[in-house]
DNA sequence: TAGACGAGAGCGAACGTTCATTCGCTGCCG
DNA sequence: CGGCAGCGAATGAACGTTCGCTCTCGTCTA
């Protein structure tokens, strides 16, 4: 993971990641049978990983308030040098189908939870039950995907401080009327 | 292009290119230096395209649905073979310091623009005075990169037809108290 | 208990391919 | 005749992958 989020997808050469994992060619084959499985077991681990960040979304005084928390958390993982990775693994789904198959099922699970985290909010009336999920569902994933891509392109905007002003966005534009903040 | 759409920033070798472009390697590093110097150029060709795209925001009837126009554009642009280079760029351009400072004038030229036209909406009355325009600026651009990346991963989503919803929800968001629509 | 055995982890030189780039050349045109 | 566009085989480096090897064990046999 680490040299992959060094130096790119193609980038990271065997040599490089088995000089990383103090590793020769020999033994790192014993354990993937190519570059490509070694990409799809990192998405399949983050895979792993994501399924823990909705957990406390429910707990939250709104749930609005615990997507806010998620992607926080999701963005303090960031901070981690694997970090570009999320942005890499995006840009090379496009082209690439079978890590676009291996992608597919980590995304679909997100806006699983994501969608039920949305019908929570609505039945404790902090979404405007006259909007569409599915849009909204749609318009959440994009401003995530946005801001970890942002986050990665433009560090120095901080956008963990800038959260908070986010949320308060989100709050306007789902709020029933009248019912601002 | 074609073969960097294709093909990735290096899944495009200089053979395929010379082959797209009926050229041999030679006559190629007689227009060009290098690898990286092609794709520079790139960069700054699509950056003297953007710098039209703002052209007919002032003369659409409102500010934010003239922004919303730029951007169908922006997706249409993107039906061509040539869209995936958006993404590729991104993402590459977090890792290559050379490539991200030849993004970077194009970026901050299109941030100019945005701030021009977003406060000509303030003056409008389409945007709430009190909503911070820096916060607002930069939530746009990630829901503009968000979009165009969501675009490529997900084309079956058909964002395009989606964009006079996600208007709908911008507007609630940015809207002045009781000026809904 | 000593020793032979086999499975598998690890090794790293070597393989064939492909890469970006070079260079000596040909032919065209002012 | 000189400059330059174009050519394409050649270059060396780097790539992903392979393979025959050694070493380390746990297990079985005498």
């Amino acid at each position: 993971m680490a040299c992959f989020a060094r130096d790119g997808f193609h980038g990271a050469s065997m040599q490089k990641i088995c000089a990383e994992a103090g590793m020769s060619p020999g033994a790192l084959y014993r354990h993937f049978p190519s570059k490509e499985a070694i990409i799809a077991a990192i998405v399949e681990d983050e895979r792993a990983d994501r399924l823990h960040v909705f957990d406390e979304v429910r707990k939250a005084p709104t749930i609005l308030g615990g997507l806010m928390g998620c992607l926080r958390q999701l963005l303090e993982e960031q901070t981690l040098p694997t970090a570009t990775l999320g942005p890499e693994i995006m840009a090379e789904a496009i082209r690439n189908a079978p890590l676009r198959a291996a992608v597919e099922p980590c995304e679909e699970e997100t806006r699983v939870h994501l969608r039920a985290a949305l019908e929570e909010a609505v039945a404790r009336g902090e979404i405007d039950p006259g909007l569409s999920l599915d849009e909204v569902m749609i318009l959440l994933q994009i401003m995530g995907d946005g801001i970890i891509l942002n986050h990665q392109l433009h560090p120095e905007w901080r956008i963990t401080a800038r959260l908070p002003d986010i949320h308060r966005l989100v709050v306007r534009m789902l709020a029933p009327a009248g019912r601002e903040g």
